[in-house]
DNA sequence: CAGCATCCTCGCGGATACTG
DNA sequence: CAGTATCCGCGAGGATGCTG
């Protein structure tokens, strides 16, 4: 691992575009589906407003993490995927996944003692 | 990578205690330079306000992240450190810290055109 | 279906002063 | 040195209604 040092540190600018009460759940299911519509991800996520699902999605979209294809035709249709500098994101997010699991077994075990 | 599914998903708990606008911070800072004390910390961030400092250092303690000694004889003295649980987060931490840097690049790059 | 427009709440984080 | 104790502002997030 290379040195680092956390002056001038670039996590908080690294978390930045993924934190926000549901950013992180937005960016998983969209991964583990590949590509979702707008309605999907609402029932996907039904404690979310549909207000702050789009204010994150285009946060999403303005960082290029994610990426907003409109079908046009009849009925209104957009499709979310991961945009490929999106994907960059992917191995954190599992890891984190991995860690959430890890930590809620701790403490869980924990609070037996 | 095992399987996972966003459903009842575990990373917001992952995230829940390392979010907070500080958190990730005072982690590395303790990372970085093993254990640190509480006013070495305030310098070594100096835009945190002691009040968040000590909120954030008490939420990271009651999630079992890191230890707080006290060495009470003659002036107080106070020193933080990862605990075992919280060393789990390094590599996710410094995963941040890399991706963070690849983001800045790509984003500084992006701009130009 | 995929939003936009308003209005509102609430709690995180900040500022300042004081203490064992 | 390592904190409490108050007070406060602001902005993310929520609730509700409407629309191309």
């Amino acid at each position: 691992m290379e040195n680092y040092h956390p002056d001038e540190c670039l996590v908080n600018t690294a978390l930045a575009p993924i934190i926000g009460k549901w950013k992180v759940l937005i960016l998983l299911h969209i991964d583990y589906h590949t590509t979702l519509r707008f309605n999907e991800l609402r029932r996907a996520i039904p404690d979310i407003t549909q207000r702050v699902l789009t204010a994150h999605l285009r946060e999403l979209e303005q960082e290029h993490l994610i990426e907003r294809r409109v079908f046009g035709q009849g009925r209104p249709k957009v499709e979310y995927s991961l945009s490929e500098h999106g994907q960059t994101l992917q191995p954190i997010l599992r890891q984190l996944h991995a860690w959430g699991k890890a930590h809620h077994a701790y403490l869980a075990a924990q609070q037996q003692k």
